[in-house]
DNA sequence: CAGGAGCGTTGCAACAACTGCAACGTCCAT
DNA sequence: ATGGACGTTGCAGTTGTTGCAACGCTCCTG
């Protein structure tokens, strides 16, 4: 819509493959260096980019600070986060925190595993949003056509053998996910990692967030973890309680 | 230098505090309403930010994605993490880097300490400059001049007793850092928490990183603690030989 | 050591894009 | 039913943005 903030914007992307210097930017926006040149300088001042001792621009520190504070003030992250940690304190496994947001699932908290193993993910990294179980969770809530049109767009990679393949396929992975109301990712990401994951649901029933837990199977086998499946479930649902303001927020201990 | 984008940007660290409606961010950026509206759209375009179900605006998913292959793509990063891990596998305690960047300081990576009390920190999240021994590292390899200036317009919070007061205090604390070439940081930001701090240097010897190891007076004492510069000093010479591209970069095993 | 190429930077005039206004639509509360 | 609050749109004025050309600088080369 605005011209001159989207040329701005756009660099941001460009700078997040690796550092670049004007004329590269210049080039790549279609634009005079000149340009480019004040573009990236109002970016400096607010410290969204950042100048390189060897004169290239990368992104900038405020970016980081920025992601860090808007997590920090998601309200859902900050109501789920003390059940996130009492879970694990019970069953010593991984816990994610998850919501959608405009074709992209993503990790807002994590509870790290106790065990040695430890799988990889990071909090803001954009989710496998194909297999991952949180991500089933949030995409069945979708109106159908939605639902559809999302599965249509996306890409499919095979991680191992047991990804989802492809968009009817996960159409009705979703289907299932939505009829039972909770989610499995057995060895569809990585082969030996297995997750359950529950949604967790605002005032009027729709799926906010997901939650899962996770653990390598040479901890726990996937039948094992399976178990885990109604204390998984009753922590979102008090989650759900709390999020939706039906349950007062006091020490409520679950389970 | 350009307003409409220097604008456009003022709205995130405001939308960072907490969602917005439009009105509000009209206010807070002192344009009429049909402008903020359009900035918005057009940050809205690029992911950055996200309007919610009532229909106030917060910040987007694309922004901690952002972040996150910023993150990824900082070459230091990459190159020390297999040092911190190695160290945090010998001594156990909490190991961080850091960067200093336009007046923050900031951890890029972490590795948790193995023992169960662990400390409040959180990878993007800028540092307590006036008092970390990472960032006194940092600000110590900073010319006279551009030291002063910081540590000028700093504050200088008293997060507890030990926590460095004023300026010349800073000061006196970054010329001693800068001469004995190590940083200490204790109980100066949490009563029972210190740290030990070695700079990590390019090729040109300017420091680029620092790195600390962290752990609560529970765990260790603060002698204690010291016992293990040398191996920070050493681990911290290792990485800056990589990066500086002295050394061929294999599975250097240090100390 | 001089010459040239490459890159970032600045002042300027032309113009396109941005701004603020006012009017409209919609939703919610009274 | 009615008023108010809020988001949204088309429009005309003009401000802010653009691309150009010229300059300064550094680095490399003959």
């Amino acid at each position: 819509m605005s011209q001159t903030v989207d040329r701005a914007l756009s660099i941001l992307p460009l700078l997040a493959e690796g550092p670049a210097d004007l004329g590269q930017v210049a080039d790549r926006l279609g634009v005079h260096k000149s340009t480019a040149l004040r573009l990236l300088r109002t970016l400096h001042e607010h410290g969204l980019v950042y100048r390189q001792s060897d004169q290239r621009y990368r992104l900038g520190a405020r970016l980081f600070a920025l992601a860090q504070e808007a997590m920090e003030n998601l309200d859902i992250r900050e109501i789920a986060h003390p059940h996130l940690a009492r879970l694990n304190e019970r069953c010593g496994h991984t816990v994610h925190l998850a919501v959608h947001e405009e074709g992209e699932v993503l990790y807002i908290d994590k509870v790290e595993s106790r065990y040695p193993v430890r799988m990889y993910s990071r909090i803001g990294k954009p989710v496998a949003i194909t297999v991952a179980a949180v991500a089933k969770l949030l995409l069945a809530d979708l109106p159908e056509g939605e639902r559809r049109a999302v599965a249509e767009k996306l890409d499919y990679p095979l991680y191992t053998a047991r990804s989802t393949p492809n968009a009817p396929a996960f159409l009705r992975e979703l289907e299932k996910v939505r009829e039972q109301g909770w989610a499995t990712d057995l060895g569809g990401h990585e082969e030996s990692i297995n997750c359950v994951a529950a949604p967790i649901r605002g005032a009027d029933g729709r799926v906010v967030a997901a939650m899962s837990v996770s653990a390598p199977n040479v901890v726990v086998t996937a039948d094992e973890l399976l178990t885990l499946l109604p204390l998984v479930r009753r922590t979102a649902d008090t989650i759900s309680g709390e999020y939706s303001g039906r349950t007062p927020i006091k020490e409520a201990p679950e389970g």
